[in-house]
DNA sequence: ACCCGTTCGTTTGGGCCCGTACGATCTAGG
DNA sequence: CCTAGATCGTACGGGCCCAAACGAACGGGT
């Protein structure tokens, strides 16, 4: 589910494939491992409690937003669940069709839309975020508190890094050559 | 794009929300900033080399399995991307369609397909991956090597952990009750 | 040769995901 | 007022994603 192969034995056919290419090979493993560490929390939280619970991990995501926030604008909502506003609107009907989610007219802009938990989803939210919090210290219980705190803090960094110079790089990237669209995403009019 | 609350406020965000039930601070700020990590890491690739590359995640992530392994077995290469069998036969399609991909069948065993690396497609690796590289050094770049490796050491123990003892842990969870389907997948033939 | 359980990749149905286009709405500036 | 620009949530198109169902193919046992 994750893969089989080791990150050592990886790294030796990337060397053998490309031996004159330098390259940073720290860097590498500890990026490429929070892909791999991402993909197996994920995967064992949405085959356990979140199956239970018939909620996608996008699904839990939303909600957990809501219930923790409050009443809150869509595109909050989305910017905090780290999702499209377009994918936001998909995922909040969905809830809304199972009773979990309420959606309400801002009181003075009309373009706003609220979204709040319904009874039935404060209430199963109360039932399945400790069983979800349980299983993140499952996943992490070999390491000691402190080790937590250490894989937080280089992880943090790396987000806030990213959060800081991440659209400049971009842009240094992108300078020369026109920004290719991504595949996907409505067609223009004509 | 990846949430501009900090951690600190939405810790005491949920502590206001449910101050009886007993949390795993670290542990769930560990975890938790492997999702967020995860989320920008791809995001700023996703966003700058791939795009530029007219390539998603996936695709590029089935490229670089099968370029690096040489011609592979279509499980495995499902497998080491971390993708369902089923997702791997649309993928492949797009990139065979792309001309970046070949399908072929395997020599004595009828049920197997093997895919590899066109010349286009090998070209495209062989532009793409420094750059790649370079970005994943880029997001690492305010960590020293020594914490690249202690950072990638302990993800790699949670990973090694949900391998291990995952599964069992699954099954614990759900003795008593059924497992419900998780929501999308074929219906029954009923 | 013929079963029969296993293992492939593919199909199918429901849902997530992004980015562009779009119409409704708000807000400044005249 | 009124109009130009900004910003909101939604519609839409293309692609990814999973799990169950499926048919082709394998392989051991008779």
């Amino acid at each position: 589910m994750v893969g089989k192969r080791s990150i050592t034995e990886t790294e030796k056919a990337v060397r053998a494939r490309l031996g004159d290419i330098p390259l940073r090979r720290e860097q590498m493993a500890a990026v490429s491992n929070i892909y791999r560490a991402a993909a197996a929390v994920r995967q064992h939280l949405e085959n356990s409690v979140l199956r239970d619970a018939e909620l996608t991990w996008t699904a839990f995501t939303v909600l957990w937003e809501v219930w923790i926030w409050g009443e809150s604008e869509t595109r909050h909502v989305a910017e905090e669940a780290g999702i499209s506003k377009g994918t936001l609107t998909g995922v909040a009907r969905t809830l809304e069709t199972r009773g979990l989610l309420h959606r309400a007219a801002h009181a003075t802009d009309g373009r706003l839309v609220l979204l709040s938990l319904t009874p039935a989803g404060e209430e199963l939210m109360a039932r399945v975020f400790p069983a979800f919090n349980a299983e993140e210290a499952f996943v992490a219980d070999d390491l000691t508190a402190d080790e937590c705190l250490t894989l937080a803090d280089g992880l943090r960094r790396i987000v806030a890094r990213l959060e800081a110079k991440g659209e400049e790089r971009r842009q240094e990237l992108l300078a020369g050559g026109e920004p290719k669209p991504r595949r996907g995403g409505r067609r223009p009019k004509g």
